[in-house]
DNA sequence: ACCCAGGGTCATA
DNA sequence: TATGACCATGGG
């Protein structure tokens, strides 16, 4: 089954969804860190409270106390934990250069350092690579695990690189476009995922059969 | 009351 | 390499 057939399965359903929902590169790396393992509505609340602070940037989220910084973003649940994980983001952030320096670094060593900061794994890492940075890489949840191995598409096993690769070799090849329009296809193909996952997808394990049956959006022929 | 959400780290075997 | 414990809020 070709994977671009089922991203044109998953627009003609749901149309453009516009991801990632905030304003600049910065604020889409903290919803990156916010939103691990947590509801979107409850990272917006902790933004909101960053805004209203006064907090929404590198310096002020590095000279906030740690339990600061919690208490504000405490809508986002694991406060304390994601406190560290942005202060070890920023600090890191700060001493590259910022967004001037880092986007001019390449796809590979960008994705490298981001890797190398305590909190950064390879799903938030390839959030910022994709909707930060605008780089082509394609990001792995654990929507896209369950969708694609109900498809028979995967078995679940893979591990992130091997999915990883997988998809961007795939659609790099099946998409023929030129690259800007493969990495829009790209982030609009994540953000369609997280939306069919949560629009025809809640019933887990027992929909064994979803994005095949006639009555899911996203179903494939 | 229970389940899970746009994960990651660390200790242990 | 591969599990398991842990982190914690808020909505269904």
């Amino acid at each position: 089954m070709r994977l671009l057939t089922v991203y044109q399965h998953f627009y003609r359903a749901y149309g453009p969804q516009h991801w990632w929902p905030g304003e600049t590169p910065f604020e889409i790396m903290v919803g990156a860190v916010l939103t691990q393992n947590t509801a979107w509505s409850n990272v917006e609340k902790a933004i909101a409270n960053l805004v209203a602070a006064d907090a929404l940037s590198v310096s002020a989220i590095n000279q906030l106390s740690p339990s600061e910084l919690a208490e504000l973003i405490r809508p986002a649940g694991y406060f304390n934990v994601k406190a560290k994980r942005l202060q070890n983001y920023c600090a890191w952030y700060q001493a590259a250069g910022g967004f001037e320096v880092l986007q001019h670094w390449s796809d590979h060593d960008l994705r490298v350092a981001l890797l190398a900061v305590n909190g950064v794994g390879p799903e938030t890492a390839d959030d910022i690579m994709l909707y930060a940075f605008e780089r082509p890489v394609f990001v792995i949840d654990a929507y896209t695990r369950r969708i694609f191995q109900r498809l028979g598409v995967f078995t679940g096993g893979e591990g992130y690189e091997t999915l990883r690769s997988e998809f961007e070799t795939r659609l790099a090849r099946e998409f023929k476009e030129d690259l800007p329009a493969r990495i829009q296809m790209f982030n609009e193909y994540h953000a369609l995922i997280v939306r069919h996952a949560k629009e025809a997808c809640r019933t887990k394990p027992a929909c064994s059969q979803c994005c095949l049956r006639k009555q899911c959006p996203g179903r494939v022929d």
